[in-house]
DNA sequence: GCTAACGTTTACGTTAACGTAAAGTTTGCC
DNA sequence: GGCAAACTTTACGTTAACGTAAACGTTAGC
């Protein structure tokens, strides 16, 4: 078996070891509905699906949201497009979104760019100290 | 006063309005440490630093942060570049900020590449649907 | 057969970020 | 001078997202 094929079940230990989290929280998402585990009488068994989730669990949580927007976020990725006005609801789900990721987007640019100018003083300042001691040694 | 110079001073009230929060979530930001409202007698009185403070702690709180972490972010520009030691931990802190910021930039990119996925895939099926009502209607 | 390692459920505790309510003060206005 | 609007402090309540602990089951290795 050298292929390593991408892994298919997993313990809860195991999941909590990889994503740096404690298994309570795992569970904890599983009472609140971002996963649903199989079972291997009382174990539960994590399958590619869970471990998708997880993944994308944890992108909300670096992203700011919380658990119920989160999974609204995830429920988009398994919704039924049977019927055509969900279809357009579900569109404008995501445009919501969208428009929410955008604003972040922004803050973080506006943010970046104060960083930025924050650090070129900074590194202004330094550089005069340097010169200074130096002319003062020399 | 036709020219509308930049306010100096607010109310409590008007900061509220202006941001769509509570008076008692500005009381509370300056309990934490975040605002530093003059007075004037009792009452509270907020300077166009303090409203610049207060667009920033919004902005953070967009992006996720906790009010320490804000708290944090916003002590950045008051920083005092008297120490070159002091200056040099603060160019360490710029540096930790700015990549917690980049991956939430990819955290944000991946997720609005998936968004698309899934608005196209809708569209698609949209389309679909109206053309087939419309060719049985036809 | 014992002890780790891993897992389970149940339940109470904790922290952050306010909400809500009570009780009092100050100010402008009629 | 009385009333409403805006403000104050104090204090208890609430929700989210887990942490922590207790008490127990089961499986592998020595």
């Amino acid at each position: 078996m050298a292929l390593d094929q991408t892994q298919s079940t997993f313990g809860i230990a195991e999941l909590a070891r990889e994503f740096g989290i404690t298994t309570r929280a795992i569970r904890f998402y599983e009472d609140k509905g971002l996963l649903t585990p199989a079972r291997d009488g009382q174990r539960r068994v994590y399958g590619s699906r869970d471990h998708v989730r997880l993944r994308l669990i944890m992108r909300g949580k670096r992203l700011g949201f919380s658990l119920d927007e989160i999974r609204e976020m995830i429920d988009l990725y398994d919704v039924d497009p049977s019927e055509v006005s969900q279809l357009k609801l579900f569109i404008d789900k995501l445009q919501l979104r969208r428009e929410q990721l955008r604003i972040q987007q922004e803050d973080i640019a506006e943010t970046l760019a104060e960083l930025d100018r924050l650090e070129a003083q900074s590194q202004d300042l330094l550089a005069q100290r340097a010169s200074v001691r130096t002319k003062a040694a020399g």
